[in-house]
DNA sequence: TCAAAAGTGTTTCCCCTACACCCATGG
DNA sequence: CCATGGGTGTAGGGGAAACACTTTTGA
C-alpha cells in the first residue's frame, strides 16, 4: 500500500450513489427515474441518487436516497459497481457507487418530491435520454439482472408475497426474454422445493382459479450458492 | 437524483483503491501483500493500493499502484467491490474501490519501493493477520476468483502463454480445491477449442514430453458468455 | 356450452461422470 | 529397464428439452 494512503488526503472525487430500481408492471421490466431540476442536465431524467455522507455507509446513503425519493422500503438491494472516469460528470469529478435494487409494484407510488421535478417509470426497452453515463448504468444493471435471474432467487423480489406460478413464469419471460415451457419450469420450481403452495387461490377474471405460492428462503438457502434456476 | 448532486459538495469520504493480486506458484494460490510503513498499522501486512487521484480513472489508479509496488503489467484486471463501511479505516472515512488482478507467477519479481517497507507474496491457506478490513477483501477475491474460474478465462491468465494441459489442469484444481479428472477436464477443453497446440514441446526432468497450448480467445468469444468450464 | 387460464407425464437426447492402461522419454 | 509424467476411450445415469390434452371456473 503507498504511502499515500497514511500521508495527507489528497484533493479528492466526491462520492455519490446511484440506484437502478427495477419492477415489473404492464408486462414489462421498468426503471425508476427522476428528473434533474439542477444544473447539469437540467430537466432530463436520471437514475435515483445523490451523494454519500460522511456518516452513512455506502448501502445506507443509497437507502436514505431511495426512500427520500420513493417512499419505499426495496426488497433487494445489492452493489452493481463503480463508475469513476474522469469526466463522467461534466462539470466536476464525481465517483458513483451504483446499486441494484427490486420491487414489486403493487405498494409503490413514488412521487416527486422536494429534490426532484418529477419522478416515473419507464419501459427498458424504450428509455429517455438519460444524464451523465446513466444510460451505461442501467445496461450494466440488465445485464446483471438477467444473469441473477437463473441463479438466483431475484425473480420472487419482483412479485408480492404470494403470488401464482403463471405470475411467476412471467417474471422470467420478461426478463430474460424468451418463452418458457410451462412444464419443466413448473416441475423445476417444485423439484428445488424453492416455493411453498398456500392454502389461498387467485380467481382470475376468467379462467380456472390459480393456486397461490409463497418463496421458500429456507428451502433456497439450503441448497447452497449453486442453485441453477436457468430454464 | 437528490439536488445535492448539483449542490455544494458535502465533506466527503476520501477514495482509495486496493488490489488482490493473486498467482499460482509452489502449487499453492498466492496474494501479494505490502507491510505498511506508516501509522495506522505501522508494520501490518496490508494489500497494495492508495488514494485516487483527481485526474486519474479508478482503474488507472489501480494500475498506477501496482506498477508502483509490484513493477509488472498484470494479465487480468477488473474491478471487484467497493467497501464503505463507515469505520473501516479507524483514522478516517476512507471509501476502498477494491480490484481483482491476476498475473503469471515467473515474470514477477516484486520488490519493496520506497512507500512499502517489505512485499511479498503469501499463500492464501496462511496468511498474516491484515490491516483494516483486508482479510474480508481478500475472502470476497477469493470467492469470485473460484466462481470466476467455472465460466470465464481466467486461469488461463495465471499461466505464461505456452503450458502444458496438466499446468492448466492444476491450477484448476488449486483454485477450486478438489481435484479433478484429466480425461474429462481434456475432452473438455478441446471440444470447447478454447486451447490451440503449439509445435513445442516442453521436456520434464522425467518423463514423457508434453505438449504446450495456448489460449485461444477467438474460440472463447464465439462461444458467448455463458460458456460453462465447470469440470 | 363456451371462453379463458390452470394444471399435469412421458420420451428423447445429450452431457457429465467414473474409471485403467499404454506411451515417450531420460537416466 | 525402470521411473516419471503424458496421453487416450467407453459405458451408464441424470437432468434438460420438447411436446398436447384435461380441468376448473365465470359468463
Amino acid at each position: 500500500m503507498s504511502d499515500e494512503r497514511t500521508g495527507p488526503i489528497p484533493r479528492g472525487p466526491a462520492v455519490a450513489t446511484d440506484i437502478v430500481l427495477f419492477t415489473i408492471a404492464d408486462g414489462a421490466l421498468q426503471v425508476l427515474l427522476v428528473e434533474r431540476a439542477a444544473p447539469p442536465f437540467v430537466g432530463r431524467w436520471a437514475l435515483p441518487g445523490g451523494f454519500v455522507h460522511h456518516d452513512e455507509s455506502l448501502e445506507a446513503a443509497a437507502r436514505r436516497e431511495l426512500a427520500e425519493e420513493t417512499g419505499v422500503a426495496v426488497r433487494w438491494l445489492e452493489q452493481l459497481y463503480t463508475f469513476g472516469e474522469v469526466d463522467r460528470d461534466p462539470a466536476r469529478r464525481v465517483i458513483s457507487v451504483t446499486y441494484f435494487a427490486l420491487v414489486d409494484h403493487e405498494p409503490l407510488a413514488p412521487r416527486a418530491d422536494s429534490d426532484a421535478a418529477d419522478v416515473g417509470w419507464f419501459p427498458v426497452s424504450d428509455l429517455p435520454a438519460l444524464a451523465f453515463d446513466h444510460a451505461a448504468i442501467v445496461d450494466y444493471a440488465l445485464r446483471r439482472l438477467r444473469y441473477k435471474t437463473e441463479y438466483a432467487p431475484v425473480a420472487f423480489q419482483l412479485l408480492p408475497e404470494t403470488f401464482t406460478l403463471s405470475d411467476l413464469q412471467t417474471v422470467y419471460e420478461v426478463i430474460l426474454e424468451r418463452p418458457l415451457d410451462k412444464r419443466n419450469f413448473r416441475r423445476k420450481l417444485q423439484a428445488l422445493g424453492v416455493v411453498q403452495p398456500t392454502r389461498e387461490m387467485r380467481r382470475p377474471p376468467a379462467g380456472r382459479p390459480a393456486r397461490l405460492y409463497r418463496f421458500a428462503p429456507a428451502a433456497f438457502e439450503a441448497l447452497g450458492g449453486g442453485v441453477v434456476l436457468a430454464f
